[in-house]
DNA sequence: CCCGTCCATCGTAGATCCACGATGCATGGC
DNA sequence: GCCATGCATCGTGGATCTACGATGGACGGG
């Protein structure tokens, strides 16, 4: 799977003004099933922590966030799998390592269906 | 079917400047564990409607709610305990009907909590 | 090459969720 | 009193979630 990726600085440092409006409508059948999408990505302990590390810190880390968190490699692996589904993360090979960071499109979709509320 | 309609006063009709701050923090141990937990309440579909039914009507409705949408009235009532129990919405008796209405002071909680983000 | 590291995936057991019909428990009308 | 109404709860299947260890594949160092 994945068979080509070049080699890639990692996520994006700072995308600057990244303000694409987001035409898609915040009501409606759609956002509700969207909305419950990623709020039940979000409905876990372990997965806000994840989205916080990465929120924090500029750089994307890897592996480290299985560090952080009292929780086995497996077990965080399948977080980082919830929250790549979704799209509220991407994961971008380095070498022997993967490096995750924050998708800000999507995080910011979810505040705005939340803010719909 | 129902010859409905009673008026109701129900839960408080225009809580006017309810402009509490929420001195309570949005991040760290704690947060993270509320912030999952108001976000799980949240990832189903039919809660997102019942959300958006309360937030759309100022006065609160009963078991309207089970004429529109397309579950049975105890799967309803399954959902509308979820969203009482993380206290997104609350019930008040109002002779043998119920009225549902949004707790405003959660909501707003939630999304400051997923505006930390 | 061979091996160690890093990560994803598999397989699985226990818990939780989600749907439903059936039942229980109030209230209010007759 | 008695019954209909409105809602909550119970009980139960089937699906999904969550955790773990074990396994597998890709890469780089020696």
């Amino acid at each position: 799977m994945a068979p080509h990726l070049k080699k890639v600085p990692a996520c994006g440092p700072a995308p600057a003004s990244n303000e694409e409006p987001d035409l898609r409508p915040v009501e409606g059948a759609g956002a509700d099933e969207e909305l419950a999408l990623l709020a039940k990505a979000v409905g876990h302990p372990a997965r806000v922590q994840i989205l916080r590390l990465l929120v924090r810190r500029e750089t994307c880390i890897c592996g480290d966030i299985v560090d952080e968190l009292p929780l086995a490699q497996s077990t965080v692996s399948q977080h980082l799998k919830v929250l790549k589904e979704v799209g509220l993360i991407r994961g971008e090979i380095d070498g022997p390592r993967v490096g995750y960071c924050i998708e800000p499109r999507t995080l910011r979709r979810l505040k705005s269906l939340i803010g719909s509320l």
